[in-house]
RNA sequence: GCCGCAUUCGUCUAGAGGCCUAGGACACAGCCCUCUCAAGGCUGAGAUCAUCGGUUCGAAUCCGAUAUGCGGUACCA
């Protein structure tokens, strides 16, 4: 194994997002290329926000997309693996601690007694005055009486991490190239620590990062303006400083920062509605990133192969439902029978808890019609609109829906009579596709009717839909039974439509 | 406001100075196939490579400025 070790650290205050996704993929993606190490750390410092149920769907979501990590938390709420423990912050506290004492020490860090409202009408002053944000350092040179007496009001400190000023900080990002930014552009000195005694996110990020050896931090560019503070951190630790990679952002449709406001951000959400890991993490792969080829269908084990973080784009991109399920349809027409069907079994189980379907087909079944429900199946979820009608007891087509459009309510009454005993007379002795349809055309021939018109008016009766796969192969699928009875049931509502009719 | 990043068809992208009268994919349109819907095949429309200036014999590709967009600027992560 190489010494490259990289992280995922997301933060259990929401359900898995599309973009922690992505940015665990490239990490997972790049270790996995790379033969290193790739680590899961929950930052759930922010006790407010954080819990379990979403610590548990980040892991779950994660692992349904087949990523897996070396080190951190097995399972939500379950033990750890790795030697850099632990990996959930509330439970690294000390060592946070540790690192500020260690900074107040040196004096690259010191109690701020300004409070919350202190420092906002600065901000306020700053505001007005035109004049950008940041902290004046009130309390960068505190004496020790003037301590005291904050102690004595009462007043609780954070910790404020010295920016050192008119400093540039360079660093060569791996997506963006090299960067530069004046420490006077970072808002004043940093606070590390809450007034209760919690770590903040910047701290963290650097504390941890150092002590879990991480080598390369991938994240998205929204952290490429922190990075500057990130390294000041790095060297007041006295730790090694690592490489960045600075992601382009998944945008909503209108280009801003994709949210849950105004796009569907929940992996989990993705998941219901039936994409598979497959084409999901194929998509999210090439989000940012292209192998240079004019491929677009690559497997897992494919884009570990060609991933390159060098090559990741630098501009943001927009996510396009569209072409998520294009992928989706191609990676479910490449699943073999029984996969599929051990796929769609959730989902025909969801019809039924709907009410959407009055029983469960049973595999076999299912499995006959693979053939022409494989390629027409954009999603999982779609198999109840595609499929679901062979499955209710009571059908009630449409009388508009079964009338062809050249024809009356008479006409087709009569049309379909006449097809009724025809495919009862040949589905007695033989019930498959290829036997049912040419005594049909030949009927249809006799009559001088088209085709289509006739096919059509079977098609809604038999399953109450004017879109369906093949209809022979439904009405084999439905069973002879049941497809004459449909048509039964259709001839009489159209005779109690045609009868009034002068 | 300040700082940073970005800018090739509607969208995702290829493109590392001549191979570019800019290629592929999604979406869209037409045709073929066809009982409908898909899938598949073919064809088409769609990009003054943000703008302006510079470097060069030659620029989508290099440099600068401008514009626009986005991100950051918390006792959130």
């Amino acid at each position: 194994m190489s010494d490259i070790r990289v992280r995922i650290a997301p933060s259990p205050t929401g359900p898995l997002h599309l973009g922690t996704a992505r940015t665990a993929l490239f990490n997972f993606l790049f270790a996995r290329h790379t033969g290193g190490t790739f680590i899961f750390r929950l930052e759930d410092t922010d006790q407010a926000r954080s819990t379990e149920a979403y610590e548990l769907d980040i892991i779950n979501g994660l692992h349904w997309l087949g990523i897996r990590w070396d080190e951190g938390p097995g399972v939500a709420g379950g033990t750890e693996h790795g030697t850099y423990g632990p990996y959930r912050q509330m439970q690294r506290l000390e060592r946070y601690t540790e690192a500020a004492t260690r900074l107040l020490a040196e004096d690259k860090a010191y109690y701020c007694y300004c409070t919350p409202e202190e420092l906002d009408a600065e901000r306020k002053r700053q505001e007005a005055a035109h004049e950008s944000p940041r902290y004046s350092g009130h309390c960068a040179r505190l004496t020790a009486s003037e301590r005291v007496a904050f102690e004595a009001a009462g007043r609780l400190p954070v910790v404020r991490f010295r920016i050192p000023p008119n400093r540039t900080i360079a660093f060569d990002d791996i997506i963006r190239g090299h960067v530069e930014i004046e420490t006077s552009a970072l808002g004043g000195d940093l606070v590390i620590v809450r007034s209760d005694g919690t770590p903040l996110y910047h701290f963290t990020v650097a504390v941890d990062d150092a002590a879990m050896a991480i080598s390369h931090v991938i994240r998205g560019e929204d952290h490429l303006s922190n990075t500057p503070k990130h390294i000041l951190l790095f060297e007041a630790l006295g730790s090694a400083i690592p490489q960045f990679a600075h992601l382009p952002l998944i945008l909503n449709a209108d280009r801003s920062k994709m949210s849950k406001r105004k796009s569907q951000t929940a992996v989990a959400a993705y998941r219901a509605e039936g994409f598979i890991p497959e084409a999901f993490v194929n998509y999210l792969a090439l989000l940012g990133w292209s192998t240079g080829t004019e491929e677009e269908v690559l497997s897992s084990a494919e884009l570990i192969e060609r991933f390159e973080l060098s090559a990741v784009n630098s501009s943001g991109a927009v996510f396009s439902r569209d072409r998520l399920e294009w992928l989706n349809g191609q990676w479910i027409r490449r699943l073999s029978a029984t996969d599929l069907i051990d796929r769609l079994r959730p989902f025909v189980q969801a019809e039924l808890d709907a009410g959407r379907i009055d029983w469960l087909p049973a595999d076999d079944e299912l499995r006959a019609l693979l053939p022409v429900v494989q390629e027409r199946l954009p999603t999982l979820a779609a198999v109840g609109e595609l499929i679901g009608f062979l499955f209710v007891d009571n059908l009630d087509p449409d009388v508009a829906a079964l009338v062809p459009k050249r024809w009356d309510a008479a006409t087709t009454a009569a049309a379909l009579t006449a097809a009724r005993q025809t495919i009862a007379e040949v589905g007695r002795v033989a019930w498959e596709a290829d036997e049912i349809e040419p005594p049909l055309r030949q009927l249809v021939e006799d009559r001088g009717w088209k085709a289509g018109d006739l096919f059509m008016a079977i098609r809604v009766a038999v399953t109450g839909r004017t879109a369906t796969p093949p209809l022979f192969d439904m009405m084999v699928a439905l069973g002879y039974e049941r497809t004459l009875a449909r048509l039964d049931r259709a001839i009489e509502k159209l005779a109690a439509q045609a009868g009034p009719t002068p």
